[in-house]
DNA sequence: CTAATTGCAAACAGTTTGCCTCTTG
DNA sequence: CAAGAGGCAAACTGTTTGCAATTAG
C-alpha cells in the first residue's frame, strides 16, 4: 500500500489524463478520504475538509465522491444505518462491522471463495465478505 | 423451508408469547414478506399490502418492520442505493446483487468460510456474503 | 476565454415521530 | 376498559439538483 503523498500524485495523473480539473476541494476531498483510514460517510468528510476550506459545500463532496467512483478511485459501500460510506482501500479486501454501533473495519483475513462465473442467471463481477460482530467497545456493555 | 401458512401460525403463536397485539396490519405485513420472496424494500411492502387495506400508512410498516426485526423474524439488509430491504429467510444464505439496477437475489452457494471466533479484538457473530454482478436484464444492455 | 466546477438553496426520498383516535385482549 | 397499535401530517436525515458565480487549464 503506498503513502497518502504517493496515492495523491497518482490522484492528480488520474485526473489530468482524464481531462478533470484539479481543484483544491477535489484534493482536500482525495487527501481526507486516504488519511481517515476507516470509511467515512460523506457528512465525515465534509466535517473534516471543513477545517481547511471552511467555505465549502456538502454538495460538493457528494459530487466529488460521485466523480472518484466513476473513475475507481473509491468504493461506495452500504453496511447498515442509512447512510454510505467511502472506501479508498482498492485492494480485495473484508469488512467487520459491529452490530450495535455501526464501527467498521477492514479485515485481512484471508478468504478465498470459488467463485463461480455465473450464478442464478447472474454474471458474477466480484464479492464481498461482511463480518459481523461486537467491537472491544460493545463486548463489554 | 416451511410454507407461508405454517410461518404465519408461528409468527402468530410468537406475538402472543411476548403480548404483542395480532392487528390486521402486522399479519398483512408479514405475509407480503412471505410472499414476496425476494428482498422488498418499506415502501415495495406498503404497496403490496395497501391492495387489501388500503388506509394503512406506511408509518404502520416501518413500525411494524422494526418490531419484527426485534422479534428476529426479519433481518434488514443494506446492499445499494439509498434503501433498506427486508429479508424474512432466516436461514444462513447469501445474495447476489446487480450492479447495474440493483436487483438481489438469493443464492444458495456453499461458502464455507473458516470463521474465526475473534477478529481485531471484535467478536465474531456471523457473516454474509454479497456477489456483485450483472443480472440477465443488464447483461444484454 | 471557455468549459468545468463550486456554493447556495431548494427539492427530494426514505424514515421517524407526536399526537390523537381506534382496537385488541 | 386499559395498554398497545394505527393513521395522519409534520419533522428529520441523507442525498441530489438547478442555477448563477467562480476558477482551472
Amino acid at each position: 500500500m503506498l503513502d497518502v503523498d504517493a496515492r495523491l500524485k497518482r490522484f492528480i495523473e488520474r485526473c489530468k489524463k482524464l481531462g478533470l480539473k484539479i481543484t483544491p476541494q477535489r484534493l482536500a476531498i482525495y487527501e481526507a478520504l486516504l488519511k481517515a483510514g476507516n470509511h467515512p460517510t460523506a457528512e465525515e468528510i465534509y466535517e473534516e475538509v471543513k477545517k481547511k476550506h471552511p467555505y465549502i459545500s456538502i454538495a460538493t463532496v457528494y459530487r466529488a465522491l460521485e466523480t472518484f467512483e466513476e473513475l475507481g478511485l473509491v468504493k461506495k459501500v452500504f453496511f447498515s444505518k442509512n447512510s454510505a460510506h467511502y472506501d479508498v482501500n482498492t485492494d480485495e479486501h473484508h469488512h467487520i462491522i459491529c452490530t450495535r454501533c455501526g464501527k467498521v473495519e477492514d479485515l485481512n483475513v484471508d478468504v478465498s471463495l470459488n467463485v463461480p462465473r455465473e450464478v442464478n442467471g447472474f454474471s458474477v463481477l466480484g464479492y464481498s465478505v461482511n463480518f459481523q460482530g461486537l467491537c472491544p467497545n460493545c463486548k463489554s456493555a
